[in-house]
DNA sequence: CATACTTGATTGACCGATCAATCGAACCAA
DNA sequence: TTGGTTCGATTGATCGGTCAATCAAGTATG
């Protein structure tokens, strides 16, 4: 149910208008941020890179937390929502698959919006409390779409038993270091590689399977080093 | 060889108390620094912490940058020297033992002292290069120390064939992040229960081994659940 | 032993710059 | 005219860094 009926014409136009100065100001936000992080960045400097003079923002904005909190938000929920759309397709019981997905889903997204990355993790643990929610947050909904289906793969003894969330955390941690690490290193490696990689160690570890029952992927045996450039 | 008998007495007094001064200050901004973060700590708040005034910080360190500087080296070296303890008594031909210590000995080491996990972790990428170098440093020098064992195990085919720097770069984050988490969520773990766990997830994966060729250490059966407290 | 002198250490008031946030005037569309 | 919007100069507070004054512990001199 939308409320527009309720609006005048001259509301509507002014609302659509406020929406869009709102996107300008984050679009520009997002640049100017995650290029110098937030302490180093300035409000005018935000408004220079939207082109809108210095007072306009605090039209849209109520402070500096105000907007970074917002642009973080946007952030975590376009992550959300591109995850969301890799696991759609694939059925609830198939827990491999979705890890797989979610994965490579998480690496995908980090690869196409590189500003995401930075925004996301650079200053999280930086201010109070209230930035590093947004990365927490994306940590636990990545633990809980993962925990249930561990549980259940380890009901079934398909997976060694250990505490749900820490095995979760430790794929969530691993996913964002390398996602992180791959914006100044490059390894060589594109995101198939990658996130194969990382869902391969995790359920088959380092040491070659016995004979049978390896992984789905056999592990690729050759690939760039990965030193600094 | 020292060099203090060029040294008048009074020169020593003031060379030994300058010293003394000096890790005064680095030992309260360790706290204070740890506790709020670089930037939202004032200089005027070290020299409250450490007992002297405010021009007295600028005597001993030419600016904030410079004491945050050396607070990390500090506290990177301390790393360092932990991790080279635990593992001098062990052999370099023995690659697994001597990774279950390096990552056992982070542990401990974070655990020991939790101002330096902050300190080291907080910040890092907030600032100009300078200070995400330090984490670096920590970073390769893992990587580095098991570079070789990694490489030399695989051409004995005991480990699937990766780029060894992404690898050991993936035990890195994870015993980084982990040690992160620790600080914030309880998992009820001990540390030797989470060291042997990450070594035995990296060797073994998360999936049970056919039959026998087992990691050394059976994984703990039962364990808290790690749900915020 | 007493006195003057040297020198590094200490202090906190002060300066200059930065920057978030405010304010009131101008603008403009309906 | 009205009311939402835009503007940028101004404000007020913070904070890193400087500096002249002072102190105290040594040292040379007599």
């Amino acid at each position: 149910m939308t409320t527009q009926s309720t609006l005048s014409p001259r509301d509507q136009a002014n609302a659509r208008r406020r929406r869009e100065r709102r996107t300008q100001i984050l679009r520009a936000g997002k640049t100017v941020f995650s290029r110098q992080g937030y302490h180093a960045t300035t409000m005018a400097e935000v408004a220079a890179a939207a082109d809108l003079s210095y007072g306009t923002l605090y039209w849209y904005f109520a402070s500096k937390e105000d907007l970074f909190d917002a642009l973080m938000q946007q952030q975590e929920l376009a992550l959300r929502r591109w995850i969301d759309a890799a696991l759609d397709p694939i059925g609830p019981s198939d827990a491999e698959a979705r890890l797989r997905a979610a994965v490579r889903a998480t690496f995908e997204f980090f690869e196409q919006d590189r500003e995401a990355v930075k925004l996301l993790f650079r200053d999280s643990s930086t201010l109070d409390d209230r930035f590093e929610r947004h990365l927490f947050r994306i940590y636990e909904r990545f633990v809980d779409d993962l925990e249930s289906s561990i549980e259940a793969a380890q009901r079934r003894g398909e997976l060694i038993s250990y505490p749900p969330r820490v095995i979760a955390f430790c794929i969530a941690a691993l996913v964002g270091q390398l996602a992180h690490r791959r914006l100044v290193t490059d390894d060589g490696l594109d995101t198939a590689t990658i996130s194969d990689f990382v869902v391969s160690l995790l359920l088959d570890g380092l040491r070659p399977r016995a004979s049978a029952d390896v992984g789905p992927t056999d592990p690729p045996t050759t690939a760039g080093d990965g030193a600094s450039p």
